[in-house]
RNA sequence: GGACGGUUAGCUCAGUUGGUUAGAGCUACUGGUUUACACCCAGUGGGUCGUAGGUUCGAGUCCUACACCGUCUACCA
């Protein structure tokens, strides 16, 4: 048997793992019969790159996945990625950009060749990436939106709600990104608090020359389509000129009336608004209601179009300017005044987005209120559970989907239009028998109008075959969703509606796509700023996992990562990480070098060898019991960063800095103790490290399979380890005590500034009632604390340094020079023993408690009470 | 404007249905290398639980108001 290394190398070790978990199929679904457990993994960008969010999220996943394996269940992970529609066009466009072409240029057939081409060379990508992080997706079941048959869902779901009446064609105001030149939903704007100026200027009256009315706009550019004025009908102030007619400032022959709506708010500005029906979607409903013209000024980049003279031309800031200054001009401006207020911005541009006219399909939403009984019924757990409420809010005020975009790479619309005749209209999956005399629609759809059917499309659910149906049966629903909650509406919301609308021949509690929500939190920087490419301030997690380890980056995000808060990420929590994983290895080493057998050592084999167990070694597993008690509930409910700190500190604390110092100073051993301890804690560990507790399982021959096979049956386990263990409270007590006594003694040492290695004596008072104890564990505590003798005394020498403990009174001997007995530090003592005396003391006397408070509660304060008593009464002694 | 979070040690956070003397990790300070580990061990210091009230025998925990920080959402043109 070769030593382990002194450190861990997670290099070699993960590469290793990834290639012998690849060849044996560990991640693939195996359709055995088994319970299984599904998950879906939300599509990053085809072309995107690894950041700390997928960092976090897919360990996440991995967590899950890999726990629901040990617990014995066929687990499906199934990857993916998303086609990512402007994201991925507008970066080809810039990269042809350089070579002089756009896509214009080259014709739609050979722009989106490039984008193909640019997808397999960058797609994928992040799938290494993430094979480094060590998830355990089932890789060959791995989806791309624009696969054939993928895409087929979600043409289907087009034709479908087409069919049924959901989606429709309409001439509306949209959001409008003048720089990719398509609309987008309102969940792809950004609303953004800028500063800007509120202009005030006049509209004189037609029928009351000399006279005018003051009106206030943000966006003076769009005076040239303004059709109409309009006031609250209650106001007083223009109650009288309703009906009358204004004056448009650059072309003195058009007049638009004055009207009253109530939309107007009379605080604001002047009271009144000016309507420009093309380019505001309040004015928009507006000039529907008085069925006013609508006059669009901006072309599709922004730009002032032949309505806008003697605007034209111009880009719409410069246009601003250019109207205030023709307006000053005129001396029709009354007054200009910074204000701020939010303005949308494309996500993607990142400038202005425009409300513009235009011709986009929609979709009507269908079972929103079967979406909202799901979550109301408890179909559906969100964790945590707070955002059921922003989830129902989203539901009640939806607002049709404008899924059109006008792109290219994407699915494109499957709507065809006849040659000589364009209102007949063909929608069907397969397109017209006939495409000759039929023009397709130019447009495609938006990006989260393909991921909507995810759940669907990944487990081909239109594959009719018998196998294809069992199989979609066995493993729809998934079991989690794991999402950052910034897609709740995007993609977590619809994925419901779409699963619960063409899933209709199922029950309900059958139609939800994933049975549990777990929405993570953001992943900030150490001074609380979003992670972002902007900034710069997100870590590559790659270079991460080359320091410290996908291990260490694994534990040690996750363990600052508490249910769906915010996380502040800082590097140190990743050191902790590896140095938890260093640990853990040292130990593991430190067994190694006590002697493995060669031969594989079942679970079986260690509860044979269970013998003789010392106090300690019960101790010991009573803790381990506990702990497995405790993280199985909090895998439970979703506490990833509860769980792994308490499986760190079982394993540090009591393990490493308590057992294994212990065992030292024992001539007794029994290895079986340390072996069930160690493989119980690596199968814990596993969902949050498995490269090394992977290694280390077999480094320590506890199995010839993967760590994954272990199983994890907790009642029988118990059942077991209750049969060789005596159970004996009072026994688990004493080594409680003795951790507290040592620690208190080895601080007298150091408080009298004694080295902790320097050998020293001490004598002790003891307490009767634990004289025996005392002297059954003399031996140990002597070397613990690192003591030559300790002598029991029935008097203290009187200028000895004391301590007071549970077990006695404990004085130090002391040479000359050294240390000195610190009176003040005892009266300290003494007073906040007093005041805990008092007020438990005052507790019993109130007759209300004793009558209101369970038996336990009174018991405990007794307890402490006389514990405390004792105590005092052994420091007044010192003091005396 | 609305909705939802947060406020506990210098920092990052635990603290389950109210119940015994409020915890952990990091940092700081002190000391140490004994059968693994300095990516280690031992010890010390540090908190009137945001503020003000209330309910209760008992409140970090429940209620009310306020303050501050944050997120989302709608925006009054």
């Amino acid at each position: 048997m070769v030593l382990m290394e002194k450190t861990y190398m997670p290099e070699e070790i993960e590469k290793k793992w990834n290639a012998l978990w690849k060849e044996a199929h560990c991640f693939d679904v195996k359709h055995d019969g088994k319970p299984t457990f599904t998950v879906f993994m939300p599509p990053p960008n085809v072309t995107g790159i690894l950041h700390m969010g997928h960092t976090l999220n897919n360990s996440i996943q991995d967590v899950l996945c890999r726990w629901a394996r040990i617990q014995g269940k066929d687990v499906l992970w199934i990857p993916g990625t998303d086609h990512a529609g402007i994201a991925t066009q507008s970066k080809v466009e810039k990269v042809i950009k350089k070579e002089g072409l756009s896509r214009q240029k080259l014709g739609r057939k050979a722009f989106l060749e490039r984008v193909e081409a640019w997808r397999k060379e960058h797609g994928n990508i992040i799938f290494e990436q993430l094979k480094r992080l060590g998830v355990s997706c089932d890789w060959s079941r791995a989806t791309y939106t624009l696969d054939p048959d993928y895409s087929k869902h979600v043409l289907t779901a087009f034709v479908k709600l087409y069919e049924r009446g959901y989606v429709y064609k309409g001439k509306r105001l949209v959001n409008w990104c003048p720089i990719s030149q398509t609309a987008l939903s309102d969940e792809e704007v950004i609303m953004k608090q800028v500063p800007a100026f509120l202009y005030t200027f006049r509209y004189n009256i037609v029928e009351k020359p000399g006279q005018f009315i003051a009106v206030a706009t943000t966006r003076p550019e769009t005076i040239m389509g303004d059709v109409a004025l309009a006031v609250h009908p209650q106001d007083d102030r223009y109650k009288d000129l309703v009906g009358l007619h204004v004056q448009c400032p650059f072309d003195q022959t058009r007049t638009i009336p004055i009207i009253a709506d109530e939309v107007v708010e009379r605080e604001f500005g002047t009271g009144a608004l000016k309507i420009t029906p093309a380019h505001d979607p309040i004015d928009f409903a507006v000039g529907q209601r008085h069925a006013l013209p609508f006059i669009e000024v901006l072309d599709e980049r922004g730009i002032v179009n032949n309505q806008g003279a003697p605007f034209q031309g111009m880009d719409r800031f410069e246009a601003r300017k250019a109207v205030v200054e023709a307006l000053q001009e005129k001396g029709f401006i009354i007054e200009i005044k910074p204000y701020n207020h939010a303005v949308g911005y494309s996500e993607r541009a990142d400038v202005p987005i425009e409300p513009r006219l235009s011709e986009q399909w929609f979709v009507r939403y269908p079972k929103v209120e079967e979406a909202k009984a799901l979550a109301e019924k408890e179909l559906v757990h969100f964790w945590p559970k707070r955002w059921i409420k922003t989830y129902l809010h989203w539901l009640s005020n939806i607002q049709d989907w404008c899924i059109s975009r006008q792109l290219w790479w994407g699915h494109r619309i499957p709507v065809w239009y006849r040659k000589d005749d364009p209102s007949v209209l063909h929608v069907s999956v397969e397109g017209p028998a006939d495409p000759e005399n039929w023009d397709q629609d130019p447009d495609v759809m938006d990006t989260w109008f393909s991921s909507w059917v995810w759940p669907l499309g990944t487990l081909h659910y239109l594959d009719n075959t018998e196998k294809a149906k069992r199989f979609f049966n066995d493993y729809f629903p998934a079991h989690t969703l794991v999402s950052g909650p910034d897609i709740l509406f995007f993609w977590i919301t619809r994925m419901i509606i779409a699963s619960l609308e063409f899933l209709e021949d199922r029950p309900l509690a059958q139609r939800v796509p994933f049975k549990n929500i777990y929405l993570t939190g953001i992943v900030r920087d150490a001074i609380g700023r979003k992670m972002s490419k902007s900034l710069g301030n997100s870590p590559d997690p790659l270079v991460l996992i080359q320091q410290f380890g996908a291990d260490g980056v694994r534990i040690g995000l996750l363990s600052i990562a508490p249910q769906g808060q915010d996380i502040r990420f800082d590097e140190r929590f990743l050191v902790q990480g590896r140095n938890f994983c260093t640990k853990l290895w040292n130990a593991c080493r430190f067994r190694q070098m006590q002697g493995v057998e060669a031969a594989y050592t079942s679970l079986d084999d260690i509860f044979e060898k269970l013998e003789n167990l010392s106090v300690y070694d019960e101790h010991l597993l009573l803790s381990l019991q506990k702990t497995m008690l405790e993280y199985d509930n909090l895998l439970h409910a979703y506490s990833f960063s509860t769980a792994i700190k308490l499986l760190q500190q079982c394993f540090k604390n009591v393990f490493c800095d308590w057992y294994l110092e212990v065992q030292k100073n024992e001539s007794r051993h029994c290895h079986a103790v340390q072996d069930l301890f160690l493989r119980q804690m690596l199968i814990m560990l596993n969902p949050y490290a498995p490269y090394i507790t992977e290694e280390l399982w077999h480094q320590l021959h506890l199995s010839e399979s993967f760590i994954q096979s272990a199983g994890w049956d907790l009642d029988a386990f118990n059942q077991r380890l209750s049969k060789v263990l005596s159970q004996n409270q009072e026994d688990i007590d004493t080594v409680e005590q003795l951790r507290t006594l040592v620690s208190e003694l080895r601080s007298l040492k150091a408080a009298n500034n004694l080295a902790s290695n320097k050998q020293t004596t001490m004598c002790v008072n003891l307490e009767p009632a634990y004289s025996a104890l005392f002297k059954k564990h003399k031996d140990l505590i002597l070397k613990m604390v690192g003591v030559q003798a300790i002598d029991e005394v029935s008097e203290m020498p009187e200028d000895m340094p004391k301590i007071v403990t549970l077990w006695g009174t404990f004085g130090i001997v002391l040479m000359k020079e050294e240390g000195s007995n610190d009176m003040a530090n005892i009266q300290k003592e003494i007073d906040t023993l007093t005041q805990h005396i008092l007020a438990a003391e005052q507790k019993l006397a109130n007759p209300r408690f004793v009558e209101c408070a369970p038996q336990g509660v009174k018991d405990g304060v007794k307890k402490l009470l006389k514990e405390n008593i004792q105590k005092r009464e052994a420091l007044k002694k010192l003091l005396a």
